[in-house]
DNA sequence: GTGTGCAACTTGTTCATACAAGCTGGCATC
DNA sequence: GATGCCAGCTTGTATGAACAAGTTGCACAC
């Protein structure tokens, strides 16, 4: 397990490029060989190898411009959707030892964002559940969850120590996310998070909350999760082509009356 | 200017697909036509079609399974790769009045993180520009940037009350910014941020610090810009089938002996 | 030596086709 | 009435061909 490339041939080219520039065989600023070589090179189209490369530059690892060849623009890996969705999956792809502990699991009426985010009625019930984690046993990030109600049976059965609860729920009940959208800012450390992170209240921490989805587009929580200062940063790489990551106002910027 | 598609009739479908999402003619939720659909309406290949609805996936307003119907995940614009990388452009886009002043331009030798990131020699001379963004008259954003020695003349060249450097230098020099790379965490308001945003020192700020690139991959500047929390947040979209943005470890979380 | 221009190369866009893989709804069965 | 299966629909992958648009380096002229 691990490197299956799941059986399409642009999959295998394309993890094949990836190694090449992760070894150093064609090192940062080096240029590809053109779509013709790369056909000619793993006997396939000109359109599969177009798949792979187009691929690579969407992780941000090549770049390309109409009559030039490709380059190669960084050297490393960029991870998955998983590993944003979930962090345990991150933090074992990194080589950290990773844990985590429920501190409470509360079935509650939602709040109004809760319900707006996860497009519940106002006044149902959501399972709302506060853990703690750590990397290499450092209190790191503070989660607090919404589940939505068809899935909190499943999280209500799970142990306090369970690593990975999207993991788990995909195991156990089939459920596996497919989207997701995520909001990144800024926030000062409440009193309950600087206890939970042993920082000052009021420093400074790395908020991502985001909601997660099924492939079918049915949410399945809202999360608030926040980072210590210093301890995780987000990456994103962009191009003239393609820009995944999107600024936006805050609730401090108001602009007249146009609020909705 | 504004809706210009480049001429591409891949681009020209898109577009027409986005205004159609966007004007809830295809409400969340709801199943987009089949791709032979869409390929006869426009009179197209299925092979245009997919570029189309590729690029409207990737930008996270769809998404997609095999086997089934596309889906309408979201009703809002993603804003493009220039809104990333320039602040005004950005600001401007969201209808805000936006001013900046530059408050100092210093040439010095670069620091070992910028000559490292701009790839020059550690003892060659960067500009270093300081600079303070306002949005609607507030101070929101402080802005430290290291230009390479090449653009610096130009930059030089500019008033202290310019409101979009990147703009000034592809108009005037030619120099277009084409990829980007991005670092997102949280950090403490050092006294001079706590003094130009007005907030109190070691309040929390919103770091974003980026590279940016020309088409041919060489690196223009290298920029330190800190948020006033409360006042922008990033969002991204990603699916199983796209991760544009990753987790990184900051330099707080060691582990054992792999430091590089 | 310098500079210009073109020719070959390379990526971008589009077409038409074929088959594989996964989903959905309706029909038949129990 | 509930259940399971299958036929048809839809997206994913792949081929091969052709032309458009942009880049690069070499040859040639000055």
């Amino acid at each position: 397990m691990g490197s299956d490339t799941g059986g399409s041939r642009y999959l295998e080219i394309a993890e094949a490029l990836r190694q090449s520039i992760l070894s150093g065989e064609h090192p940062v600023g080096a240029r590809l060989p053109s779509e013709s070589d790369l056909a000619a090179h793993w006997s396939v189209s000109r359109g599969t190898v177009r798949q792979a490369v187009g691929l690579l530059a969407s992780e941000g690892l090549i770049g390309s411009r109409q009559g030039a060849r490709r380059v190669v623009l960084r050297q490393e890996r960029r991870h998955s959707f998983q590993q944003l969705n979930s962090f345990a999956q991150w933090a074992q792809a990194m080589g950290c030892e990773v844990s985590s502990l429920i501190l409470s699991r509360t079935t509650r009426p939602a709040t109004a964002e809760e319900a707006s985010r996860l497009g519940v009625a106002p006044d149902s019930e959501v399972l709302y559940v506060v853990r703690v984690r750590r990397l290499d046993g450092e209190p790191v990030m503070v989660e607090r969850t919404a589940y939505t109600e068809w899935v909190a049976p499943v999280v209500r059965a799970l142990p306090d120590d369970v690593v990975s609860i999207m993991n788990s729920i995909a195991e156990n009940a089939g459920i596996v996310a497919h989207y997701g959208e995520h909001l990144i800012d800024a926030v000062a450390a409440g009193s309950e998070d600087a206890r939970l992170l042993r920082v000052r209240r009021a420093s400074p921490l790395l908020r991502q909350r985001h909601l997660t989805n099924t492939a079918a587009g049915r949410p399945i929580e809202w999360t608030d999760d926040r980072y210590r200062a210093g301890s995780v940063a987000f990456s994103v790489s962009n191009s003239a082509a393609a820009a995944p990551l999107e600024r936006q106002a805050g609730p401090e910027v108001t602009r007249g009356p146009s609020g909705d």
